[in-house]
DNA sequence: TGTACATCAGTGAACGCGCGTTCACTGATGTAC
DNA sequence: TGTACATCAGTGAACGCGCGTTCACTGATGTAC
């Protein structure tokens, strides 16, 4: 069974996809490679062709949900409201495969290997300098109430995920949403 | 090589305490029952003496962390600054076998076996419980501050942890005590 | 434009390996008499 | 108080099982001539 290079770039991508958001539903070490081939309308035997091994794809898996499908995903300082408007749902919530990867694998990748966690380390660096802005004087500051609204976020979110209670679920979401402004 | 009903009851803790510390280390799939029986001084065969499976050691271990050693780990809602000025530390973020389970663990029990998630989730309804004041009314409140600093220490630390870069780190730490409120 | 051939994406079987779990066995415990 | 015996915590070997990875094989692709 012969493929074009055209092909092989769509199944890698595919792979890539899949992975994405099955560990971000069932966490890294939860999926396995066949699983993910599978999903991806291959078989597991093909995966090397495309990776050297599952780490690697652990870190681009990683780096794909973190810049999201196309545009990206960094917050800008004055956009986190609107941003946990959004982020502080029962959809968020109950759809972590399509959503934020901290929260999904946050404690998870604190522990996972280099490679995987510089992804994330570097996705932090990189919203954290979107918070940074310039004063008058020419120094550069931190925006902590943002980076701080980006914290309670991700905490409040594993914190609905954990809960197998809806109410305090819902509880903890409308409660997080008032502390951080959010209007509704 | 028999043993008393005392030295039983003294193995047992030895191996829920241990697994406590290497589960929040380590993950709940990142630590076997043959390391746990190992730092518990035994030998991996002893374990169904013990327990009937992993899965209730995991239970037990998060139930143990969850309270702490003795004293009650609930934080009081007008200790909430307090409490969040030992856990915003460095001491803490690379001490993760001793500190918060929702910081090591948060994510991956959210997707774990439902008996280890409700031990989580009975933790965070107590809490709640602790944040909720009752009115003048004689309504209940929920204190919706007290619950947003909760979660955004929970962010920042899994933040922190990801973070490969100390700089980096420190000024996730930093930051956060500050959009708290803790003094220094 | 044809033709012959090397490449390699993908298949499906197979490989170690570590895991949770099981089990025959041991010997000190602690009860029955 | 002694003695004989059942219990069972703990040992160490063994068990399936699923995992990541490897590999011989296939056939369409796409290049060389």
């Amino acid at each position: 069974m012969g493929t074009s290079q055209q092909q092989k770039a769509t199944s890698r991508a595919a792979i890539v996809t899949a992975a994405a958001e099955l560990f971000r539903e069932r966490g890294l070490e939860g999926v396995s490679v066949a699983e993910i081939m599978d999903a991806a309308g291959l078989t597991h035997g093909g995966f090397p062709r495309h990776f050297p091994n599952k780490q690697a794809l652990v870190a681009e898996a990683l780096a794909l949900a973190l810049e999201g499908s196309g545009k990206s995903r960094l917050i800008s300082a004055d956009g986190v409201d609107a941003f946990a408007d959004g982020y502080l749902t029962k959809l968020h919530r109950d759809n972590p495969g399509k959503g934020c990867v901290f929260a999904a694998l946050g404690s998870e990748v604190a522990r996972a290997d280099p490679l995987a966690r510089s992804v994330m380390s570097n996705a932090i660096h990189r919203q954290i300098e979107e918070f940074t802005v310039s004063r008058e004087d020419g120094e550069n500051e931190l925006d902590a109430q943002a980076l701080g609204k980006w914290a309670t976020m991700i905490g409040a979110l594993v914190l609905a995920r954990i809960s197998d209670s809806e109410a305090v679920s819902e509880q903890i979401l409308t409660a997080t949403r008032t502390c951080i402004g959010v209007s509704k």
